[in-house]
DNA sequence: CTTATATATCGAAATAGCTGGATATGGATG
DNA sequence: CATCCATATCCAGCTATTTCGATATATAAG
């Protein structure tokens, strides 16, 4: 569940060479640590996941192009409704996609704000990696 | 596997009232998603799955400080060695940080690139979000 | 109120991913 | 080459996620 701290430490001393030194480079890593909101990284985590599936990745394409209906996304992704209907929920909760009801319809669209920068961005990271 | 491509275009007749309008748009969706590169939209899920845990975040905003080798990192995120070093390669595996061997430790930092605007982007994401 | 339809939710099986102890690898040193 | 040590890899158990058929919910319309 946790890492060793005495063990740690003496890594730390053995890599740094002076056990004082270490001993504060040891305390500032974890003040590092402690400052984040662990709340907030879950969430952040979240959205990540919520990204990190082909299939959504292709939902979202789709919807770059405007607002569908979940059949016109089914289509567009060949799906099963209920898969289709999953990866939607998860695409709203994680808050990319917002959700109007129409009749019988639900029609998605992009939430405003870092999606679409976000879909650019990994393009860019992709591209760098080769 | 796939969605049932007859019930699809039923629904979207219905949805549209237009048979032959119906059809085309059948078209132009599916030619949206059939444009994009499998390939890479692998690569792009891939990438955002690196970024989709927690440990692995923590990991990130550690480096963001500068190159660490893995027991400062295990020190850092307070997780045993074989853990630490098990995210790390997965980090690495989608590029989005990069290894320096130095003698018996393994030196790790971040890839130059986008890696920190898309952990400010997503930050911005969250604070949306609330 | 019955039927038809669009979407959401459930359930169960399959797959993938995380975790951490044990072990292997490889550099450094004597 | 024997030993120490940092890191990587392996393995097994556990949990989370994906998948899709079946079912439930909800809106529309007759």
């Amino acid at each position: 569940m946790a890492c060793i701290p005495k063990e740690a430490v003496n890594r730390m001393t053995r890599l740094i060479g002076d056990a004082d030194k270490a001993e504060c480079k040891v305390n500032k890593l974890r003040s590092i640590t402690s400052k984040l909101d662990e709340r907030e990284i879950e969430v952040e985590a979240e959205i990540f996941k919520a990204m990190a599936d082909p299939c959504r990745l292709k939902i979202l394409s789709l919807l770059r192009e405007g607002e569908l209906c979940v059949c016109e996304i089914m289509v567009g992704v060949d799906r099963p409704q209920s898969s289709t209907s999953h990866h939607l929920s998860i695409l709203k909760d994680a808050g990319l996609i917002k959700e109007r009801k129409d009749g019988r319809w639900s029609r998605y669209r992009l939430s405003e704000g870092a999606v679409i920068d976000m879909l650019n961005l990994v393009k860019l990271m992709n591209e760098a990696k080769v």
